[in-house]
Order: structure tokens, then sequence, then C-alpha cells
DNA sequence: AATTGTGAAACACTTCACAGCC
DNA sequence: GGCTGTGAAGTGTTTCACAATT
């Protein structure tokens, strides 16, 4: 899991104060203080702190956080600054939608190149990145110094795909085929898995289950 | 959020035993150690006891767990004996590949509802499913005994149509909307934003930023 | 006076280790 | 003998509370 020790959930954090402070720019506010951005983002002050300790003391005592200087360093932390290119590999509905989505909108995490294995989709264009096969993709991946990739294929296909992707030098893998896939120790691997979470929502509503005998169970 | 004495994450990992144990349906398999479930799943033997147990004890003590007894017991758990409904909210490119990604697949939980407020949408299908106006909402939704809803609209209009959907009874909430909703209350959340685990990744791989931290890369 | 940064305490979750049962 | 179920120990994360700083 995560490489020091800070914690990954800190890490998972950190994107949702940088959309913070990026509105925060459009409303030309200069100074944050962590009660602020715990008001918006719905973590604690404490948290907050905590996490942006983690990396350094970005802020100064009795005023806050300038917003330019913690967004600049957040997007450090995470190698935003000069852009980050994405390998999508496969490129049926959902893969599809996901790169729709992706270069629609933000600028510092962008799809850059598409593969599928399909001869059918090869050659055909999302938003005018063009379908490229597999056999590309270590070429490719060189070429434009990709080291990350979304897996959007068919459970089956999963982890031979993330195999390729492993020899082919990618380093990290947002997975959203529906079975954990295993970055062999080399790649880090994000699994986000529909129908698990679909199941799971399931729970939280009434009337559905058995959740009323757990006799002993003290609560906390 | 969470409803008492049992873990989030806990629940989070029923749907991965449960898919587990449907494919060992169909290998024929009838009893299964956590042993064995833990070399298939990836979790330890003893977290996959623990969490079966803080359900109840479904297990036999140096036998193991009786395949069609624990996949019957994890779905009423769940909640997905009978089916459950879900209201897709929000018909764009990634609705509508959710939308076709779960009408092709489960049948335990299933979309059987699509809105949005686009007159451009409306009326149109997706696999069958017409595309009804979000003031069709309340109605559909007592009629298909409907608690869950899987909302896909844009930031800005996230937040009201989490509220419409509480006001309408809705219990539990998959928001893919690039912002956290906040279920008021009256509905469990689950977030998934897309843009966020893309950045977080980024954290993962290297020669982005400072982080001297010369770890070991390990996967989950 | 205000707000950060941080040890210490509290809490949550996982792993250990073994008693209990088949 | 083998495997579950579970208190106890261990580890990780969050919250508390306050000293340090502007």
């Amino acid at each position: 899991m995560g490489r020091g020790r800070i914690p990954d959930v800190a890490v998972k954090r950190l994107p949702i104060y940088l959309r913070v402070l990026t509105d925060l720019k459009e409303e030309s506010v200069e100074i944050i203080s962590s009660a602020e951005l715990a008001r918006r983002t719905g973590f604690s002050s404490e948290q907050i702190r905590k996490d942006l300790a983690y990396f350094g003391a970005f802020g100064t005592r009795g005023v806050g956080y300038r917003t330019d200087l913690l967004s600049d360093r957040i997007r450090r932390i995470l190698g935003l600054r000069e852009g980050v290119n994405v390998a999508l590999v496969g490129a049926g509905n959902l893969g599809t939608a996901l790169a729709r989505y992706n270069l629609h909108r933000h600028k510092d995490v962008r799809i850059t190149a598409i593969f599928d294995n399909d001869w059918d989709k090869i050659g055909k264009r999302i938003d005018d990145l063009e379908i490229l096969p597999m056999e590309e993709l270590p070429r490719v991946v060189r070429r434009q110094g990709i080291k990350m990739a979304i897996l959007a294929v068919p459970a089956a296909a999963a982890q031979q795909a993330t195999d390729f992707l492993v020899e082919s030098g990618i380093e990290a893998i947002l997975n959203f085929s529906p079975v954990k896939v295993d970055g062999r120790g080399q790649a880090y691997v994000q699994n986000i898995d529909l129908t698990m979470e679909l199941q799971s929502l399931a729970y939280y509503t009434t009337g559905s289950a058995s959740r009323e005998k757990q006799g002993s169970h003290v609560s906390q």
C-alpha cells in the first residue's frame, strides 16, 4: 500500500483540498484557515492540519494557509504540476464514458492514449483520440512518458492486461474491471468495482434483512 | 453513516466474498475454509472469520463454511435476496455507461428507472429503459419500492438532486458527481470521484515530486 | 488574538493466539 | 486434527488539547 509513513487515506484527501483551493482561487480568496477548509470539505480541521503537516509546514500560525502556495504544494506532492498522461485500456461502454468524461474536464490528469484489442474498435476515435491496438502500448507509453493506466476491460481479461501494463512500465493502475487485479509488487493498484459498491450500498437501506439479530455486541 | 457496531469496511468486503462463493457454486464446491477464501480474496483468514462473525456463526468448527448457506446469508445481510431496484439520475456519458454496464450484468442490484431533466434526453431509451423527467421520480420510486440511487449529474446540480432524492425517500446514494454530497442525515452516501481517484493515484508514481521517502512499493 | 503544528489520548480496525467444537 | 469464533494485543487513524508562532 502506501510507501512511507504517510497514510493512504491522507493522500486520498489531498485532491479534495486541491479542489476547494481551486474554487477559492476563482473567488480570489488568498488565505484560508483549516477551520474554513473543514467547513468546505466536511473533514475536521485537526485532520486537515495533520494531513498537510505530513508533507511539511505550509501554513502560518495565527494566520492560515496561502491558497496559491498550498495549492502549488499539493500539486507538487501529487506530481500534477506538469500534467500527467494516462493510458485507457478498454474502449467499451465504461471505458468510452470514462474517456469522454476525462477529456472534457480536467487538465492535470489526462487520458492521452486509448487501447483495445477489438479490431472493430481499433482505428475509431473518441473525441479525436484514436483507439490503438494493444501491441502499440509499450511504444506509446515510452514515448509519452505514461506511468498510469485506467483499466476497463472484461473480468476475464483484467489480470492479463494488468501484467502487460506492468511489463510495459506502468506504475499505477485504476482498475474498473469487476475483479481485483494484482500489480505483482510493481504497480500500485486501486480497484473500483461498481457491482460491489452497489451491493454493499444495499446494506444501508432498510427492511432488507437480518440485521437486527446481532445480540451481544457492545456498542462503543 | 455506519449504523452500529459493524465496521463499514467489513460490509464492503461482503460482496467480494459473495463473488467468490458464486464462482465456487459453478465449480460445485460445497464447503470452503476461511483459509481458502483468504487465498481467493487476498484478505487474511482471521479477517474473513471476524467479518462473518459480526453477523452470526455461519461456519462449522473443524469443517468450514457451506458455500450455499454462506452465500444465502450474505445475500440476506446485504438485502439482495429479492433483487434491489435502483434509480439512475443523470443520463449523460457516465450515467449512460453505468446504465448499460449494469443492465447487461448483475441481476441482484439493477437499474430500473432512469431520470434526467434535459428534454433532449427525456423520452429516449437506454436498453429499453425510457429516460424520464425528474418530476416522475417520487412517483416511480414509490411504485417500484426503490431505495437506492446512482447520481451522475454535473457538480452544480448534485446537492440539489441529492436533496430531492432524500425527500423522495431514497436511503442510499452512490454519487459519481465531482462533489461530495450530503445525505442530510437521512441517506447513506458513498462518493466515488473519478478525478480525485486519478489525482491521488498519481502520488504513487515515481519522479513527480517531493517524495524523499525511498520506500518499497507494495500494492494491496 | 488567532491559528498552526503536534504529542498524547481515544478510537477503529487488523492480527495474534488459542479455546471450543466437529 | 482441523477449522471456526473470539478475547487480547497490536497497529493505524482520528481527535483532543495546548504550546508555539505570527
